[in-house]
DNA sequence: TTCGATGCAAATAGTTTGCATTCTA
DNA sequence: TAGAATGCAAACTATTTGCATCGAA
């Protein structure tokens, strides 16, 4: 694990945009690094590293998966990318503002809820005040059940 | 993974009762069982597979780990034992009682605060009355930075 | 004495690393 | 053309599974 989910995001809007701000970062630009980055952008929200080394978003022939877990880690360092687990599966990768600040996830039927900042602030103030921790809930999962599966597992055992 | 996570718990008192349980749900008790549950005890709290394995709490000889997982998970089963993924390591596994029911862990010094029931039921409350969710928070940390951590990372990131 | 449980080894999933080769700047 | 980045293979961590043997009931 390294500290890259302390790194603050850099949204970038294109490929384009992308590379440019790689070289400003003086990292070089690979063949492999611009499929990584339109792959990202071809998504357009969470994919695993496997997923993009197969060719996400249509992309045929990506690279390899140890370079793109390197490339991954290399845009996260640099703050285009944030990944998050929201499972017991892969890690989930995307472009930063891809990837929601928060999931609720059901432990039954696995949907996941995406949470928005506005709606996480709440709950953040709440543990800020009575615990004083700055919660971020951005790289693991809130797991519960959701209504409907809530209300059947009620039923189920009473 | 298994649906573990959504059987009730079954707090035991001793290594004798959790034997006792054991037997009534008709499983049999051998010594890698009885080794496994004593560990857990001594233990006192959540410990890696690997831990036990290689003899947590000064149980000298302990079983071989695919034993020890195969009987975390029919403990897991039966309700005695649960378990949580708080960082990135290895799961860790408690008896029913002794795992938290949820941890706020702090991305930066990875300092690791239980809360109780009680000091959830507000974060519960608001969550299942703004998005309808029951939310647990009981298998994957709460991540953010706690009060030291985060007044610290102010003072750097101006 | 039977079937469940064990130990060992091998398989699996996800991710990381070493290294010779390739390619960018 | 120097040094960074790649692909490939191998290592690694966490966990699961197959199978012959063992042991609890």
């Amino acid at each position: 694990m390294t500290t890259a989910h302390l790194t603050p995001e850099v949204p970038v809007e294109s490929v384009d945009d992308a590379i440019a701000t790689l070289k400003a970062e003086g990292h070089r630009v690979s063949s492999a690094r611009r499929l990584l980055v339109e792959a990202l952008f071809a998504a357009g929200g969470p994919v695993t590293a496997e997923q993009i080394a197969a060719g996400a978003g249509g992309r045929v022939p990506e690279s390899d998966v140890a370079s793109v877990y390197r490339n991954l880690e290399l845009l996260e360092r640099v703050g285009m990318v944030r990944h998050a687990h929201l499972g017991h599966g892969p890690a989930v990768y995307a472009l930063a503002g891809k990837l929601a600040p928060a999931y609720l996830i059901c432990e039954r039927c696995g949907g996941r809820r995406p949470l928005t900042d506005r709606e996480l602030e709440p709950l953040r103030r709440s543990i800020r005040t009575r615990f004083g921790y700055e919660a971020r809930f951005r790289h693991f999962p809130i797991t519960g059940l959701c209504a409907t599966c809530a209300k059947r597992f009620e039923g189920e055992k009473p």
